[in-house]
DNA sequence: AGGAGTTTGTGAACGCGAGAACAAAACGAG
DNA sequence: CTCGTTTTGTTCTCGCGTTCACAAACTCCT
């Protein structure tokens, strides 16, 4: 499930603070769902509450750890060392949550050695070689939209089954691999749309006598 | 609906590539979606195809651009001016896709009078003079997550009612005021689940001699 | 020891979005 | 003008996820 980074991120909030034990109304507030929803998620990994009680904050986190596989550490490589990726690599909550920057890439071979968060900056063409490695099964695309199909094509061949893509463009993989995209204008542009039909409700608030009309959507094509 | 900026996305780089008609298969493929959804999608939005024809690019995109609410630049602030603020500010995705950064504010005085991309930064409590001038009503939180409640509920107080949060933090708003979130580590902690899972799988068509157990789980308790 | 009070885990109903399938409409050829 | 082809817009069904509601189970107090 999606959520149990969110549960776990909540969990060592809560450790954070001192508290050993929690109900899942607890944790559900501070996760931000429905206490229902999280019972029925957490009862999916196994019975680790205890009635009339609740769940042990440390006992929890480690088994929702276990599940999501961050007791270890994962080897992730980022190509694309321009803004976003320098971000990235500085980001202190990939170390602490699971995940060690093996190796920084670029194209641009102009930036090779450069240092970014104390990790060198390498070749594109160095992919395959730091990836068997380091057996890296997760890569991070932060390149412009027109590298990123290339981008990925290399890292599938280089055996890297997950990719998180923040490059405006859709990328296409075999079976096998999974890909997440993370866009940032397309997040913003969700809010536009928030926004605007907030903007519309209001002026009808200010204007009843205006049918609402939807039949007439397009009335101007 | 979410998907409406990536249908936009997938018409602009049609129109690139100088296409002015599309089918909704055509549109489907390049947005990644099903195509009956696609058509689904854009009939809420009206009856802006010919049957037997398709879509025309342009027009489709205008339309869609209408309704998502990007005709004109929403102005934006953006808070934390960190590694991912900085990147956030030289995002040229964001102008050219309707978003206008008037404003980069950081409570650490010392960064004040810096200049990100073009743009000063300024001290946070410059935030409701710019928001009530420039009619602010989207806010990007890109602070660490002890700040983002503070952030958010003098962003409400200021006239934001939306909000994109970059810390990992859940923050309460009051009604009316939307919030997107996107938190970079839980992406990959996704990853790593489904790479966990692949391992796991690897691993009994290995050793298909060992007995599956999913009622031994949390076994070890 | 027993009962009152809590809290988990789960069964059942509900609602919603996704996908398949089809009818209506436009275009072009003969 | 008519028929075949293409493609949209829409209806219907199915399955999933969410939520409510309750029984089981545990603790604490008397």
């Amino acid at each position: 499930m999606a959520r149990l980074p969110v549960y776990l991120r909540a969990l060592t909030a809560l450790a954070e603070r001192g508290i050993r034990t929690c109900s899942s109304e607890d944790l559900a507030a501070a996760a931000g769902v429905n206490s229902a929803k999280l019972r029925k998620d957490l009862s999916y990994l196994g019975s680790y509450g205890t009635r009339g009680v609740g769940y042990d904050v440390d006992y929890l986190r480690y088994q929702i750890a276990r599940e999501i596989g961050v007791t270890h550490d994962w080897p992730v490589v980022i190509v694309g060392i321009g803004n976003l990726g320098h971000a990235l690599a500085n980001y202190s909550g990939f170390r602490s949550r699971g995940f060690r920057v093996v190796a920084l890439l670029d194209a641009d071979l102009e930036r090779t050695g450069e240092l970014v968060a104390g990790v060198p900056v390498r070749p594109f063409d160095d992919l395959e070689a730091i990836a068997s490695e380091h057996s890296v099964a997760i890569g991070v695309i932060a390149t412009p939209a027109a590298a990123a199909q290339d981008v990925a094509d290399r890292m599938v061949a280089a055996g890297v089954t997950s990719i998180l893509n923040f490059a405006p463009a859709v990328i296409s993989v075999p079976e096998g691999v999974d890909v997440r995209k993370v866009d940032l204008s397309i997040e913003l542009q969700i809010l536009a749309y928030h926004e605007q039909r907030k903007a519309h409700e209001h002026a009808r608030d200010e204007h009843p006598d205006l049918p609402e009309m939807p039949a007439v959507v397009g009335g101007d094509q």
